[in-house]
DNA sequence: CCCAAATCGGTGACATGTCAACCAACCCGT
DNA sequence: ACGGGTTGGTTGACATGTCACCGATTTGGG
């Protein structure tokens, strides 16, 4: 850890803009999104991954990998969906341990009156005030970041080092 | 909200890469900060905050605003850390309603020992996979980003409507 | 076939963040 | 100097997320 090289002026400022439009976009969407349908961005995440399958059903697993969630939140958060009734719990045929999530017809009709208004938001404060040569820099550089991070978290996770 | 203009493919593919670059980076430096030096991410950036001023001594609201913290926040945030010996509450001579977070020796030497790791880590995860093209496009939209939802925001604040 | 190990999902304790309510101190027009 | 309105900060109740662990089931090697 010697000799650190700090970030220079432009690193800097590419570092802190990022910080903090991370945390006022976050802040002004869910709070668009919450006064708009009552839903919280998890639950939009969840019924919108949910909801773009066909069945509109999805073992939890499946759910949890797709999300980057552990299965321990998703439990938790789709329990508290369950009492406020978007969703349902169904077992699984083929695997006695697993369970399956399923929207219901409340869950179906909140995503679809949700998503219009959450991706005009989306656009108004993110993608319109970007060039277009902006969002495909964008789609480059979080891909390459994205995949670079799930090559060391290979690292990390529960494998073990390949033996002498 | 009639007919939403829905996000086109490379749209798309900015916008979910990211929310996922934002996820996992969230979670590995997070990981890699805690590991190495029992600090969360919000513990850094308040120790980063008040390190920087002169005297190591900063006024509440003056951090809560710079960090867009809400005071409520902060204030439980810095109980926390107060009672790990991190930092101190001062009381304010210039107004008696104000405190003043004060580094401690152990913060001091916390945040020290902390950063070039930190510093580090932003680069291996994401700056240096940057083009320094891209470290400037990524500097230039968010900015833009945080002063069209600055603007916005204060729309919300609670603020008068201009009277008739 | 059998048993150890891995997987799936759930649970409880705890850390963190939000929201609304509150008190004390400040401001300021009268 | 008074008193209403505002501000600074704290608090408690609650929502959310994490971590460690558990029980049930499946898997795979001998």
């Amino acid at each position: 850890m010697d000799a650190p090289r700090w970030l220079d002026a432009r690193e800097d400022r590419a570092w802190r803009g990022y910080r903090r439009m991370r945390r006022l976009l976050d802040l002004e969407l869910a709070r668009e999104l919450t006064q708009a349908t009552g839903l919280s961005e998890p639950d939009y995440d969840v019924l919108s991954e949910v909801s773009e399958t066909p069945q509109g059903r999805l073992r939890l697993s499946e759910l949890a990998d797709q999300m980057r969630w552990s299965r321990s939140r998703l439990s938790h958060h789709l329990t508290r969906m369950q009492q406020r009734g978007l969703v349902t719990r169904e077992e699984c045929e083929t695997d006695g341990r697993g369970s399956i999530v399923a929207l219901t017809p409340a869950g179906r009709q909140a995503i679809d009156s949700a998503a219009p208004g959450h991706v005009a938001a989306v656009r108004r404060h993110l993608i319109d005030l970007l060039t277009p040569a902006e969002v495909d820099a964008l789609g480059a550089f979080t891909h390459r970041v994205v995949d670079h991070l799930a090559g060391s978290d290979r690292r990390h996770s529960p494998q073990r080092e390949p033996e002498v």
